[in-house]
Order: structure tokens, then C-alpha cells, then sequence
DNA sequence: CTGTTAGCGCCTTCAT
DNA sequence: ATGAAGGCGCTAACAG
């Protein structure tokens, strides 16, 4: 009930406020009949201690901040999923935050963490580039784990993906079945990601001796801008033959693109791309997709932050988790 | 920074902490001179008030809380995103609570948000039949409002769309174009959706006089379940000519299930559903949707919401808001 | 305009 | 095994 608190529960049961807050917390030194009286009439009222008052008391809120660019995106909505899972289980409450791919959001949202508000901050970052918030948390000691996104410059665990190895594999895998020009699609910004999506293409190029061929296109993060920027690139005279999206929006819009000018996936152009989706095998044709386990990363990046949180000594492996995607050959890149 | 506290920048200025306060929350009893000595060095510090000092204070957390069954749905991900927009604006926090369409969980959830962790819920719901926790939110004064999947027997603002009525117009086309058999598909559990849903289903049904022929079919969340049943269904001796379902995640089953069966959409089996995905087009065949507006849905919950907190008073029309959904009529209905 | 004082509700010594 | 007292950091009421 609303107007419950301890002192109320005190004065009904003639305790003393401190007994009947040992009591609720099961402390060793109470008396198991007192227990019972405390607790029969905290349950007779739905008693909940305030979360403020305990909080500022003991300086911990039993909250994390989750702090993401995008949630309408299947990866991302994933880890959150295994993110909730981890910390329902700790009894811990989560904070979200949105940044919108907006670097100065993420920067001010960040700053609103420092004051005891979260426990601990799970993060993908918007960009790479600049991260004074960031090293604010370390200054605040305010735990942080990185998952996806990260920040190299930053000395905080991260779980990643073998994205590198997956983008290498997915392109050499389409240099040899025969595409001879493939464009990669990546997101403007300094990010991990791409980064390192871009490098498992290169190698792949490279290995087949055709780097001198390659071609990266930075397309916008506003909507209709990568559309304009992918009807440009398979406008032009020299038409790539397939196009390796570094995330899941760009090979989306790649089949919008090509549905609107008529051009045919596979026959014309192959695609795939990083991707959650997890309906891309109803495609038309079905998507050759990057998987990442996101909801293990979820749960793997809330867990360890649990650790950081209690105060245990992360394992040597723990500081960097790499977890394994997968690659789901489809028609889209059948030729 | 971490160790700064109003104490410490009043010892540093030589001002009474009260003075501090008021200075930094622009209280006009404070000189401008003042305001700038105070601002600057809380600025140096990185000075961040202690959040649950003053919500204690203050009886307000500046929080508000989402409790959804799911967040790996379109739906819910985009009305997050809604949610989010309108709280960050406000400079509210949000809190994130996931019920898994278990509706103990949903009980414990809320229970927890009783006193004074949050300001005020949005929520919606993974079951309609039993709600003592969401009349305990009425006793604690905790505003509420339910968006999507509502409970009528609270009486708090809602805002649903005119499902009903997309689910009559699409069943009745179904029907138009010479379906003969339709089977509703449905998810298990007392949901306002499901029954709005299957009312409009009904009614189309009714119209034609073939109410007889109505197939309900009552899937269960649990994943393979639903195919299982799904499979069960089409392979009967009276195959339904159509399928119609209430939710996104069983058009994407029959699509999987006709998969494996070598049905063919439309020809053997016409699909629609309410879906939000909004890749529905690049499926094979593009699927029929009636899609809901749901980030405006978690826009228009939030601003109620805030009302609420701020204590004003509703419209009269804001206790309950209806927002136009849109049928997306693709090839998975041409006959 | 600024300072003093008194809590918000809880938890934690320190006493008994 | 229980009680009394103090304080977490902040804000609001009341003085000056």
C-alpha cells in the first residue's frame, strides 16, 4: 500500500524501526516469532520498502542502464531480451536508453548515469571517435561492459562477434561462386563494426588478388538517403555484381532498391549481409544472412557486468568475449 | 565526478548547500552572480545530483515504467521506441520490464513498481483475466496506462486502434475474393486483442451468413507448439482456403508451415495478419498485413501518461484513443 | 538574496 | 534479541 513504511509497520507491531527493518531482511539476529508477526503484516499491507531511501542509503540502486543507438532492430532488441533475462534473475531493474545514432545523445545520457543512478552501464556505442562520457564512468566508477559496438581506446570488457572472419568468409564464399565485383554497404561513423566488417571483406579481395577492385559505399543513416545512395551504385556503368551489407538495414534496402528498378536478386545483383531478421528465410528470394547470437551476447555482456557490479575478479578470458555467428548461404546469392 | 556533493561544492564556494541547490535549479532568489560561481564550478566537477537523494526528497523518481510480454515483436519495439521519444523529451527514465506473456511475472513486476520507483506505468498487458496488481496501482496512486493489450475492468486511459474493424474489413475481402474456409488464428490466453480480433473475424463471417464455417484456432506461445498445431490444421481433411491471424508471429508460422508442407501462397492458402514487420513486402509472396501505428501508439501512451503525472485533467476523449491501423493488401491474398 | 533547520525512509553502527 | 541515534544527499519551509 501507498502510506506504508517501516516506521508505520514499527508502531503497530510496538518494534522498534530497525527491528522490523532486520526482520524484512531476513537478518540472523531476529527472532523467528518476530519475523513472522513482522512479516505477516508487511504482507497484510503489500509493503515495499522505498527503492530511493534504500538506495541512497546503501549507494546502490540495483539498476543497470542499457544505453543503444536503435531498438527497432532485431539485433538489438535481442540482446535486450537476453539482457532483461540476466538481470530479472540478479532482482536488478533496467534502465534504456535510445541514442538514435546520435553521438551527442548518447554523450548527455550517458553524463545522467554518474550519480548512483544505474549500478552498472551495458553499451553499444553510436561512434568510436570521441568518448569523454565514457571515461567519465571509469572516473565515477561506474562499471561498463561493451557488447557489439565498442570502443578500443576504452578499458572495459566487451562481447563481440568473429565478425571480422564471417565477413571474410561471406565474401570469399561470393568471389567464388563467380561475383567478380561486390560492393560493400557500411554506416557512416567511426565504428567498431564496420571496421572490422570492412577488413573480412578486404581480406577476401585480397587473398583472390581483386582488393584493386573494391568498392565501399558510406551510406547515410537517414532513411531515404541509402536508398538514393544504392540506386546510384547500381545505376552506374560499372554495376557490381553482388553487394555485402554490414548491417541488416543496408541489405533491406538493397532488394527495395532493386524491387524498384527492376533488377533481379540473384540473376542481377547478390546480396547479403549482416542480419537478425529472423524471417529472412521468406524473402524473395530468401536473404543470405550474417547471424550474431544476440541474445547470448545479451546475456554474456549482463553477466559479466553482474561480476564488475559485485565486485568479483573477471576471469583472464572474460575481459574479451568473441562469440561465434553464423552464415546462412540462401538463393539471394545463389548464381 | 564521483565524491562531488552539494556539501563539497558549498565548502569550496563558501555558501550554504541550500544556496547551491537553488542556484543550480535556476531558482529566481538567487543573485545571477551566484547562479554563474555556483554553475561553474559544478560544471568543472561534472557535478551530477544524486538521483535517489532526491527523489526520496521529492516523492517523485522522474522514471516511468514499461511492462510489455515481448520485445523481440515489431510492435512492441516500435512503441518503445515511441515510449522513449516522449520521456527523454520530458527528461524521464525509463524503466524496461519484459513478462515473457507470463502473467505471475507481470503480478511481481508491477508489485514492484508500488512504491515510488516509478512515476507512472505503461503497460500492456499478457493477460486480461486477473489484475490485482494493477488495482494495487490505483491504491498506491501509481497512474497507469494501458496501451494495445488492455484490461477493461481497470478504469485507466487506453489506446488501442480500431482493430475490430481492420480485422472485419480484411476477412470480409478474404471472403469478396472467393475464400471460402477461413481459420483465425489465435494466441492462448484471455487477450482484449484476440477477442477484438476475433469479433471483427466473426462479424465478416456473419455478414455472409457462413458463420457456420468459422475455424478458430488457439495457438500456443511456446514455439514449436504453434507449428505443430498449424501443421495439424492444414493438413485436415477440410483445409481451410485462408488463414487469418491475430498476430504477427502466426503469419509467419503458416508461411514456415506451408514451407515444409509445400503449400503454396495463395494458390492452396491465402495468409493475412496483423503484423508490423515491415519487411512484409520482400516476402514470398508479400505478405498481407494490417499494420498498427505503433510508434504513435507508444507517443500518444506516453503523453497521457505524462498528463497524468503532471496531474492534469483528461479530455474527455483521451481516456480511451483509437488510432487507424492500415490494411497492406499484398499477393498472399490474390486469388 | 542567503542561511538555518528539519526531515524524506531506510540501514547500520553502537548500545543495551 | 531488540532499541536508539545518526546520517545517506537533497530540498523546502522558515528566518533573517
Amino acid at each position: 500500500m501507498a502510506g506504508t513504511d517501516l516506521k508505520k509497520l514499527a508502531r503497530e507491531l510496538n518494534l522498534a524501526v530497525s527491528t522490523v527493518s532486520r526482520a524484512l531482511r531476513d537478518s540472523h539476529e531476529i527472532s523467528a516469532a518476530t519475523k513472522a508477526r513482522v512479516k505477516a503484516l508487511a504482507d497484510k499491507y503489500g509493503f515495499r520498502p522505498n527503492p530511493h531511501a534504500s538506495s541512497l542509503r546503501q549507494a546502490k540502486s540495483r539498476t543497470i542502464a542499457v544505453v543503444v543507438p536503435e531498438i527497432r532492430n532485431n539485433f538489438f532488441s535481442q540482446a535486450i531480451n537476453g539482457i532483461e533475462l540476466v538481470a530479472q534473475e540478479k532482482g536488478y531493474h533496467v534502465l534504456i536508453y535510445l541514442t538514435h545514432e546520435n553521438s551527442k545523445q548518447e554523450r548527455e545520457v550517458v553524463q545522467l548515469l554518474q550519480n548512483g543512478r544505474a549500478d552498472g552501464l551495458l553499451i553499444s556505442v553510436t561512434e568510436a571517435g570521441s568518448y569523454p562520457h565514457l571515461e567519465a564512468c571509469r572516473e565515477a566508477e561506474l562499471p561498463i561492459v561493451f557488447f557489439d559496438r565498442v570502443v578500443d581506446e576504452i578499458d572495459a570488457p566487451r562481447v563481440i562477434t568473429d565478425e571480422k572472419l564471417l565477413a571474410y568468409q561471406t565474401c570469399r564464399r561470393l568471389l567464388e561462386s563467380g561475383c567478380r565485383r561486390i560492393a560493400f554497404l557500411t554506416m557512416t561513423g567511426n565504428l567498431s563494426i564496420s571496421r572490422h566488417r570492412q577488413d573480412g571483406y578486404l581480406q577476401a579481395l585480397k587473398e583472390k588478388g581483386m582488393e584493386h577492385l573494391s568498392i565501399t559505399v558510406e551510406c547515410s543513416a537517414a532513411d531515404g538517403d541509402s536508398r538514393e545512395q544504392l540506386k546510384k551504385l547500381l545505376s552506374g556503368p560499372q554495376r557490381p555484381d553482388a553487394v555485402f551489407a554490414a548491417v541488416e538495414k543496408l541489405a533491406v534496402d538493397t532488394y527495395e532498391v532493386c524491387a524498384g528498378m527492376g533488377l533481379k536478386i540473384p540473376e542481377d545483383l547478390c546480396v547479403a549481409g549482416f542480419s537478425n531478421l529472423t524471417v529472412a528465410s521468406l524473402f524473395n528470394p530468401p536473404l543470405t544472412t550474417v547471424v550474431q547470437p544476440a541474445y547470448e551476447i545479451g546475456k554474456e555482456a549482463a553477466g559479466i557486468l553482474f561480476r564488475l557490479i559485485e565486485g568479483k575478479k573477471l576471469l583472464p578470458g572474460e575481459h574479451k568475449i568473441v562469440l561465434p555467428s553464423h552464415l546462412e548461404w540462401r538463393r539471394s546469392t545463389a548464381r
